[in-house]
DNA sequence: GTCTATAATTTGATAGAC
DNA sequence: GTCTATCAAATTATAGAC
């Protein structure tokens, strides 16, 4: 009934994924987190022991929450060509509206650094987000499953590539340019 | 005659872009650097005083080195698809047989980070590879600058969200199937 | 759960000898 | 050009009081 204050544990991943998105896995300190959400770093350690374990914890929910809010691929009431615009509009909003890259896009380049455990959600995150796209696929194009997986990477990778190119050139036009292009090849 | 010893500059270069490279903008020391090439970290900073220094100057010469190296896209002894090729497999290269993620999209991650001279450098180096795509397409399909620009600008995010699917899954196959889709669209 | 205090390490950078 | 020596600041993490 009453709205629930978020606990100490949301807040501190809320603020965990905000400075990842902005400074990678090695570039922010347990006393940013803790400056952030307005407590002491020693008070950051007693939720999460070691840094590893807090980015584990992002991740987690990260990919929780995006399978929660995926539609049904197969009996959704939208069209699979809504399915995909829709995706694609959640992408756009992130790089183009709030100016970001993705959270797995990030890690995904300080891969190199993580804790094996973050590396292994990171990569179970990708094939979520394939298995998903690959079935739209099949239901939009009537392709096998070989077929659809070609075209999920295709679309996941344009997205991912644009997203670089928007951040790389600071020109957000190129989204639209990539999509554009993409979208002749589909149509 | 003799072969030239390298000089320190050309080696800190080297092991600077190595780090950036494996670990980000972020994440590697001027001790590592000094380690890597055999001196001490006082030393560095007696040619790079700075950090942004060090990689300004590895971006400067990645920028000279791949520009050097690109063919001329109009009078080229190849056609427009080897010159296309080309491009893709010299990429192909760095992600899939070197397992690494190009030196740009890595920086290009941390940007939020880099120092301002830096991201300039780099925004420069995406026009310089644009420009030259935008050029092959325009001869590949005779087709005006807008919209060669549309599809050198699909490639280039292709590969490097090419780059991120098989780092992210750490399945080098998605490289290959990416580009497999995207030929379909353009042949 | 949050705090103060602190340990142990690493960082970017400088001064000055050779 | 490279070194030793050093600094001030920041980092992850822990111990123990409240």
């Amino acid at each position: 009934m009453s709205v629930d204050k978020q606990s100490t544990k949301q807040r501190l991943l809320d603020a965990g994924e905000s400075f990842i998105i902005e400074s990678g896995y090695g570039n922010f300190s347990f006393r940013d987190i803790a400056e952030e959400v307005g407590i002491k770093s020693a008070s950051v350690h007693y939720h999460y022991p070691t840094k590893g374990d807090l980015v584990a914890a992002v991740m987690e929910r990260y990919t929780e929450q995006f399978a929660q809010q995926l539609p049904d691929p197969m009996s959704d009431a939208k069209s699979a060509i809504e399915l995909l615009e829709g995706f694609i509009a959640g992408f756009k909003g992130k790089i183009v509206d709030q100016h970001n890259m993705s959270l797995c896009t990030i890690l995904t380049a300080d891969k190199p650094l993580l804790p094996e455990r973050v590396a292994t959600e990171l990569a179970q995150f990708y094939e979520l987000l394939l298995n998903w796209l690959t079935q739209v696929f099949m239901r939009l194009n009537a392709v096998d499953e070989a077929e659809g997986l070609l075209l999920a990477s295709q679309l996941l990778a344009t997205l991912h590539g644009a997203s670089i190119l928007v951040q790389g050139t600071n020109d957000s036009d190129y989204f639209d340019r990539v999509l554009a292009a993409w979208r002749k090849g589909i149509v």
